[in-house]
DNA sequence: ATTAATTTGCAACCAAGTTGCATTAGTTGT
DNA sequence: ACAACTAATGCAACTTGGTTGCAAATTAAT
């Protein structure tokens, strides 16, 4: 009840399109990664797929969301916690469960090895296994 | 010179096509990994993509070559060592550069974090940065 | 040598993602 | 309130990585 009336505020405030609302709310209520596929599916009676590429563009470029290439080949996106913007320092990792398919951002910092004479940027780690439930 | 003398032995024992011997040969000779679309193009005159696709997929179950999905969204492939076949347990990071685009294997045992209730199979993960030759 | 099994090429197809352009919606100035 | 401008959206066509079905060719087996 809170959230929402949290982004009904954010919303006035900031004043977005109707579009981008849609899918920053999702991302606010969502708490595992989506796939790009799913995200089109699920918004394809609001809007085009176009679309969804761009506001998913546009929304990783404000550091409101962030992405990386699952093993499937798919771009997912999950929402962001202390990202600002164009600089995505909080490369955590993500663990895709190979049951049932979810995918989640790990709260964990990463200790990158250290490689001598290059200089790493960033690091996309993503782990995949069994789920807490899947592995019941 | 011994390595030419050791992959036409090994070609003349396994016996396999000619198409897999030259994809093959390649991974031996290459020091760097490879975009599935290098490939195609690097064999286009030798063989349909359908057969790379293929044999790439043949010699990743083999045990011979293993693959990661880089950022860009492509497979790449790169030599195993160490792997032995359906079971790939080298799973060293990658390093691709930014500035030239070459992609190599780091020689880095990883140390992945433990996470409760998560049974992790296999771990991937990219590091992107500069390498030594563009960082200068 | 004839048959059976594998490998390859080819064309068509599928799906993710992009682009150009026309249309609509939203903003600003007068 | 209306015209003029800007930004957002939809649509269709396109690009590209990857797959599939099937026929032709090559290799192996009897």
């Amino acid at each position: 009840m809170q959230l929402y009336f949290i982004i009904f505020v954010a919303m006035s405030i900031i004043r977005r399109t109707k579009s981008v609302n849609d899918i920053t709310q999702f991302f606010e209520e969502s708490k595992y990664a989506v796939s790009v596929v799913n995200l089109v599916e699920r918004f394809k009676e609001k809007m085009n797929k176009t679309t969804v590429y761009r506001i998913l563009d546009k929304l990783e470029n404000d550091g409101v969301i962030h992405s990386f290439i699952g093993r499937d080949s798919l771009k997912w996106y999950a929402k962001c916690q202390g990202c600002q913007s164009g600089h995505h320092t909080d490369t955590h990792p993500h663990f895709q469960c190979n049951s049932c398919g979810r995918v989640e951002c790990l709260p964990v910092k990463l200790q990158l090895p250290e490689i001598q004479n290059l200089s790493i940027e960033y690091a996309e780690v993503n782990l995949v296994g069994k789920c807490t439930e899947c592995s019941n």
